[in-house]
RNA sequence: GGAGAGGUGGCUGAGUGGUCUAAAGCGACGGUUUGCUAAACCGUUGUACGAUUAACAUCGUACCGGGGGUUCGAAUCCCCCCCUCUCCGCCA
């Protein structure tokens, strides 16, 4: 949520900075500065009022103690009315209010002055690329392939239990995905400092509308419902990714100055409704109801957040050195960067299989969004209360990394090699049929 | 799911319609004293919104789990909801 005081202070930058995001809410700045005018001036008028009638009730009950209850019963009289001015100006504020915040919570955040302007994903740079794309002397495949014939992945009896778009491991796919979440929960916690946490993966709505996926994109998450009862609806929703749980943890409170940065790191699934990508590229496990990460998560002050953001995308960028898999990092431009967003680095990990590239981490900065709309604050060494920037990164998704594992390990005889830092998770240098 | 008890400031805890719109204690911070520490004493000690102001600041309003109601006036009375604890039932 954008800073009420920073649209009235700044209005033309801040409409500026919307209109690059290509998404014309801009339009809607003008509206939330006629609302919040109008409130200002309601509570200016009630706040007058109830300071009267503070000071006439205070008085009735000195007099009622003096047992002047004539003149008490006067003074009642006068202020009788007053009181359904008061419920009348209280009931406008509240819905001048209602309407302010409704869009307000509706706006996304500001782009960074570091984000390039542009209008869709293929105006993103590059900003650098590590390894190469391995060379295969036989066809690689794809795998879809290869999970079948391995018998890593069923991808029909996944269907059967559960529709399209969702995977059954089995055997050794199963271990493999279950090494690589291991393996990158050690990396994260050991070598770069964050604190693992193992979150709900059922929140209530406040949560997501806490990180920014509420109320713009309802439709994109799965409620819900204990037992058969439709009236329950609402009340929970699978996670889409363990940033909503885990950004939310120190919701409406005062943290303190000494306790930033705070790093967490998180292994759950994430569900996703997908709604209007079903049959578009849907073959495989690319685009799924329900895939595997790490998060990253950092809370810091604002002055930190942007090197943090940089040794975020670096922590995510270890998993795929250390794993052996080219890839690239793009800066997405003001355009294409999601709605709490004021700056994120995508990476994309090669998949010789499909000859593309697969995003498998998206690094963001959204600074003091969130934790508006969480009420998370941090008091200053000097005593004021501050929001904390929040930042979240994928350390990485799993279900593409998997893809691109399985693809740029293939052997000609078909089998997997496994690189000796998996080795000891999944005890074996290979997978064979 | 059933029954009962609760939810008050950073913490403990008093407060069942008005007289400072939260007593007292603890903790924390500042000061006095002190060779240093401790003790003692004195003082300070929340959050948000708004108005005035160049600013320091001053004033006002709201907040006692959340929401609604009664009243001139609600932490206090009434209604709904949420959460915690104890016991019972069910259960991985």
């Amino acid at each position: 949520m954008l800073d009420i005081k920073l649209i009235r202070e700044n209005v033309d930058i801040v409409r500026k900075r919307l209109a690059s995001r290509n998404a014309s809410e801009e339009k809607f700045v003008d509206e939330v500065l006629s609302l919040d005018d109008q409130r200002r001036k309601l509570l200016a008028e009630v706040e007058q009022l109830k300071a009267t009638r503070n000071r006439v009730s205070k008085e009735i009950g000195a007099l009622m103690g003096q047992k002047k209850l004539e003149e008490a019963e006067a003074k009642k009289k006068e202020t009788r009315d007053m009181g359904d001015r008061v419920a009348e100006l209280d009931k406008q504020v509240a819905e001048v209010e209602l309407k302010r915040d409704g869009i307000l919570i509706s706006l996304p955040n500001l782009p960074h002055e570091s984000v390039p302007i542009g209008k869709s994903f293929e105006d993103n740079p590059e900003i650098r690329v590590w390894g190469e794309k391995p060379k295969f002397d036989f066809q690689p495949k794809n795998h879809i392939e290869l999970g079948e014939s391995l018998k890593m992945l069923d991808f029909a009896r996944a269907t059967k239990l559960s529709g399209s778009g969702f995977i059954l491991y089995t055997h050794w796919g199963a271990k493999l995905e279950r090494s690589l979440i291991q393996f990158l929960l050690d990396l994260h916690t050991t070598d770069h400092g964050y604190i693992e946490v193992a979150p709900p993966h059922v929140v209530g709505p406040h949560c997501l509308e806490g990180v920014g996926q509420f109320p713009k994109f309802k439709d994109q998450y799965y409620g819900v419902v204990e037992g058969d009862r439709p009236d329950a609806m609402g009340k929970l929703y699978l996670i889409p990714t363990a940033e909503t749980p885990v950004a939310n943890i120190h919701r409406e409170e005062i943290l303190s100055a000494q306790q930033l940065p705070i790093r967490y790191c998180a292994y759950t699934p994430c569900f996703r409704g997908e709604a209007g990508a079903a049959g578009v590229g849907t073959r495989g496990m690319i685009r799924v109801h329900q895939f595997d990460k790490v998060e990253l998560i950092k809370i810091v002050k604002p002055e930190d957040s942007y090197a943090e953001l940089e040794s975020m995308t670096a922590n995510a960028e270890k998993v795929l050195q250390l794993l052996g898999l080219h890839y690239r990092v793009l800066l997405l431009c003001t355009g294409d960067m999601g709605f709490a967003s004021a700056k994120t680095y995508d990476i994309e990990v090669w998949a010789p299989g499909q000859g593309d590239y697969l995003e498998v981490s998206s690094c963001s900065n959204c600074e003091d969004f969130q934790s508006r709309r969480m009420n998370m604050r941090f008091k200053t060494e000097t005593g004021e209360n501050k929001m904390p920037h929040i930042l979240n990164g994928s350390g990485t998704a799993l279900a593409r990394l998997f893809v691109a594992f399985v693809e740029t390990y293939q052997q000609p005889d078909g089998s997997i090699k496994i690189p000796p830092i998996l080795q000891p998770y999944l005890k074996t240098d290979r997978i064979s049929a």
